[in-house]
DNA sequence: CCATCCCGCCAATTA
DNA sequence: TAATTGGCGGGATGG
């Protein structure tokens, strides 16, 4: 059933059919202008049409809709994008998203489309299939991409780059040039940093020759939204002024003012990212009053822990690794998802390769799945998703139009500075919210909010075992799973490409226990075998040659950690003697880190379902990757590039070796890229959803729905970087008992337009009309898709303490349980992505840390005012 | 006046 | 070569 009609269509629908007159209204207004919102009061209801009727009431007759600039924005046009799909799509669907069509339906034109498309793609949230063609991921991938931004974004030094640029104005403010001589140092210092990592991409930029081989193109949006992203990871206070996001994304600021044009430009291309990102409800405006004046400012808003790439190597992380971005090569690398060689030749995917691949992955898919259960998806499930966009489109209005109306801002978070607070310290502690889930909270990100199906794992590196709590409300009560821990990292999927790969070396933590990793490898390997061989020269020539090329040279890696710290501390210094700020760093997690992978390497390392069968050598793996790599693309993996694969070569080494540097590298190299990571999780989804619906959404949809990521990057995470935490997660297989149950939510949408439409009072309660299953949690939480923040509120309560006490004891491991309020969910069925990771050590204390502690902030000049609106 | 940022020309890249 | 992408900056708009 599910398969039939489905998905595909799903996206065009709501164009404009007229849903419900109700809704229509709604869409109108919504669509028609901020204003709306004073509509709204007034009118609270209207009547049908808003035009037609027109309602004078309001009297004037602005005529319809003054068509403000704002009508306009690229933000709204965002909002209205993503109301059209689920947070967490299902997997099994194919969730193409056709240009053209979107273009039209949001009567927009193309140009900004590519806007959104650009700065979602740097996300992962989407990921191009084809040319007019791409692929919706949602959230699913996001908190890992995010957690490789911020890997990316500490390896590049962004947060001292920041640092010294703030002195910097300051100073210039205060007295012009008197501290030249140790700014110059200073900045010889990031410079370095810079020129290894980003400054490469930077050049590229600027320079063309440097780019040789990179598009200049590429350097752009995706790569400027990536960097974007990147400072307000790694910052302490999570706000970013635009002009500092500027220079830093600028080549430098050394570069000084000289190009005026070129900064307000790059100023300009900053807002369009905002907006976009605003409408994530990543970030939002805020001013800073720093020395000078007052600023316009972003101020992160999403989730602050992020699964550690590295650590885990195991799983998807690894994949993460990479942040990488590689700019230009990456991009095209990404680009290529299925193949990328050359410039050209790309191998394009494909056809027959195309088939032959989906055939291999079905095989394996069959196989992996086996084991697990087959999520499913049904037919109704594709129904309602297509209400649901629908439904989601207006609840995202809705929602906005409320937030708006409540101007409250809801509790500014400064200080949610979470990161900074607990980060430090560990991550681990902190992260363990809720690391994946959406955000939308007003300002807390952390908040676990978990769909009520989906299960939450924790993962732990640690335990064997590892509990999970699900706490469901309606459905059942709270559910304990066990995972093996094995099976979370390793994942299991065969698909896992090589980069997952060489993540599990890196990330396998410092140490990685050897089983692990290989069990990875393995998988890869197969998956890589079986696709095409092709790629792995071909590449993009700016790809393979830069990375070859580069990567050789250690540059950054060797400084990184020792250099790093001490800027740092200088840079601390400095500011605290002039300003009493501080800055905050963070402790090296490393320490933490050692402690918590031992235990982890203590976990068995085989795993039930893990096909990862041992072995092989790194070498052997790396081979075989160069051989394929792309392979996987199809099944959802993501393209390879080649030089990627040399990255990992050398990564895995040394890391093993316990060395950073190696991998570093690399990364250092390339450090502008843009980061294209893969996930394995979804895949594993995917294919579970697969079995049991994936044939015949294939065969409908002869096209792969793979879903590959685009590529990955190629990077591993640093070493250093490792962090203690890791925590993959998302998704495991099918270990659960419940989760096969496909009951999923998918879109939250429809609770959430529920919710909605309560509020307004439009509709009574309860469900939307087209019910979907998943109504049974009908509280809207606030969705991911729509945040809102006011429509609910959902606490955060320290999750350790929401969660049984019983994890406590049960081992390091804590548990989180989420209240089920929130549905959302992944739509695939099974547990979603939400990691938590708890630390898996945890002491004691470490539940304790969690949640509270985070008021202060050390220090922080900047005022951050909400601003809003 | 100035912060935002829409619009769309037109170049780069693809098909 | 045509079409698709997408850099880029003029200049409009709202505050």
């Amino acid at each position: 059933m599910g398969p039939l009609t489905t998905p595909t269509k799903g996206l065009e629908a709501p164009s404009s059919e007229p849903w419900t007159p109700t809704s229509n209204l709604k869409m109108l207004i919504s669509a028609a202008s901020p204003e709306i919102r004073n509509r709204e009061k007034e009118q609270a209801v209207d009547s049908g049409e808003s035009e037609n009727s027109q309602e004078p009431e309001q009297g004037e007759e602005v005529e319809k809709l003054q068509i403000s600039r704002k009508d306009k924005s690229l933000g709204l046009l965002c909002y209205k994008f993503l109301a059209r799909y689920p947070n967490y799509p299902n997997p099994a669907v194919n969730n193409k998203i056709s240009l053209d069509d979107v273009a039209t339906e949001l009567n927009v034109e193309r140009r900004r489309i590519y806007d959104i498309m650009n700065v979602l793609e740097s996300l992962n949230m989407v990921s191009r299939l084809a040319k007019n063609c791409y692929t919706w991921h949602g959230r699913v991938k996001l908190a890992q991409t995010l957690g490789e931004l911020k890997q990316a974004g500490k390896k590049n030094r962004y947060e001292q780059l920041m640092h010294q640029i703030r002195q910097r104005n300051l100073e210039r403010e205060e007295r012009e040039f008197d501290l030249e001589g140790e700014e110059k140092e200073n900045e010889e210092m990031s410079s370095f940093d810079t020129d290894g990592d980003s400054g490469q991409a930077e050049l590229s930029g600027t320079d063309p020759k440097a780019a040789s081989a990179n598009s200049r193109k590429d350097k752009s949006l995706r790569v400027m939204s990536q960097k974007f992203v990147m400072l307000f990871l790694v910052s302490s206070p999570p706000v970013v002024s635009l002009e500092i996001a500027a220079k830093i994304l600028i080549g430098e600021d050394h570069v000084v003012d000289q190009d005026k044009n070129k900064f307000k430009t790059k100023i300009r291309r900053l807002y369009d990212i905002a907006n976009v990102l605003s409408s994530l409800e990543l970030i939002k405006k805020v001013h800073v009053t720093e020395d000078k004046g007052r600023k316009p400012a972003f101020k992160w808003t999403g989730p602050e822990d992020l699964p550690f790439p590295k650590d885990p190597g195991t799983s998807a992380t690894s994949s993460a690794t990479q942040p990488l971005e590689s700019r230009s090569s990456v991009d095209n690398c990404a680009k290529n998802l299925f193949s990328s060689p050359g410039t050209k030749r790309g191998f394009t995917r494909h056809h027959s390769l195309v088939k032959l691949v989906k055939s291999i992955q079905n095989d394996r898919r069959k196989i992996n799945s086996a084991p697990s259960s087959p999520i499913k998806m049904t037919g109704d499930s594709a129904n309602s998703e297509f209400y649901t966009n629908k439904m989601a489109h207006l609840a995202a209005i809705c929602k906005k139009q409320l937030d708006k109306q409540s101007t409250g801002r809801h509790i500014r978070p400064n200080n949610e500075v979470t990161d900074a607070l607990n980060g430090s310290p560990s991550h681990s502690s902190e992260s363990m919210s809720a690391s994946n889930h959406q955000p939308h909270g007003p300002s807390g990100m952390h908040i676990p909010v978990l769909p009520a199906g989906a299960i939450s794992y924790l993962s732990t590196k640690c335990s064997p075992i590892i509990p999970v709590l699900i706490p469901q409300h309606q459905a059942g009560g709270s559910y304990a799973v066990y995972v093996h821990p094995t099976s979370l990292r390793p994942q299991p999927t065969s698909l896992a490409v090589r980069s997952m790969t060489f993540e599990s070396p890196g990330s396998a933590n410092a140490k990685n226990s050897p089983a692990a990793m290989t069990s990875s490898n393995q998988t890869n390997h197969q998956s890589s075998h079986d696709k095409e061989p092709t790629s792995p020269s071909t590449l993009k020539r700016a790809c393979g040659e830069k990375s070859l090329v580069e990567s050789p040279s250690k540059l950054q890696r060797i400084e990184p950690k020792s250099i790093s710290p001490k800027l740092c501390e200088i840079l601390q210094a400095r500011l605290k003697a002039r300003r009493g700020a501080s800055v905050s760093h963070r402790p090296s997690p490393r320490a933490l880190h050692l402690e918590f992978s031992k235990p982890c390497e203590n976990q068995p390392p085989s795993l039930p379902t893990s096909t990862a069968p041992l072995e092989h050598s790194v070498e052997t793996f790396l081979e075989k990757e160069d051989k394929v790599h792309t392979s996987d693309s199809e099944a959802g993996l993501t393209p390879v590039r080649p030089p990627q694969s040399q990255a990992q070569k050398l990564s895995v080494p040394f890391q093993d070796m316990g060395l950073p540097s190696g991998p570093i590298h690399t990364e250092t190299l390339i450090p502008a890229g843009y980061l294209i990571p893969i996930h394995q999780q979804s895949i594993v989804n995917f294919r579970d959803a697969q079995c049991s619906a994936g044939e015949i959404s294939k065969a409908s949809t002869p096209t792969y729905n793979v879903y590959h990521t685009p590529t990955a990057g190629s990077r591993h995470p640093l070493p250093q970087e490792v962090t203690p935490t890791r925590l993959p997660l998302h998704r495991i297989p099918p270990m659960s008992p419940f989760p096969s149950h496909g009951h999923r939510i998918h879109s939250p949408s429809p609770a959430i337009l529920n919710f909605t439409l309560q509020n307004l009072g439009l509709i009574p309660s309860t469900t939307t009309p087209n019910s979907t299953p998943e109504s049974s949690s009908t509280l809207p939480s606030p969705h991911p898709g729509l945040p809102h923040q006011s429509m609910i509120f959902v606490k955060p309560l320290s999750p350790a303490r929401a969660l049984q006490p019983a994890s406590m004891h049960g081992q390091p491991v804590t548990l989180i349980s989420i209240p089920q309020a929130l549905v959302t969910t992944p739509k695939g069925g099974q547990p979603l992505q939400q990691s938590f990771f708890h630390t898996p050590v945890s002491f004691p204390t470490v539940t304790n840390t969690t949640a509270p502690k985070n008021f202060y902030i050390p220090q922080r000049k900047l005022d951050v005012s909400p601003e809003d609106n």
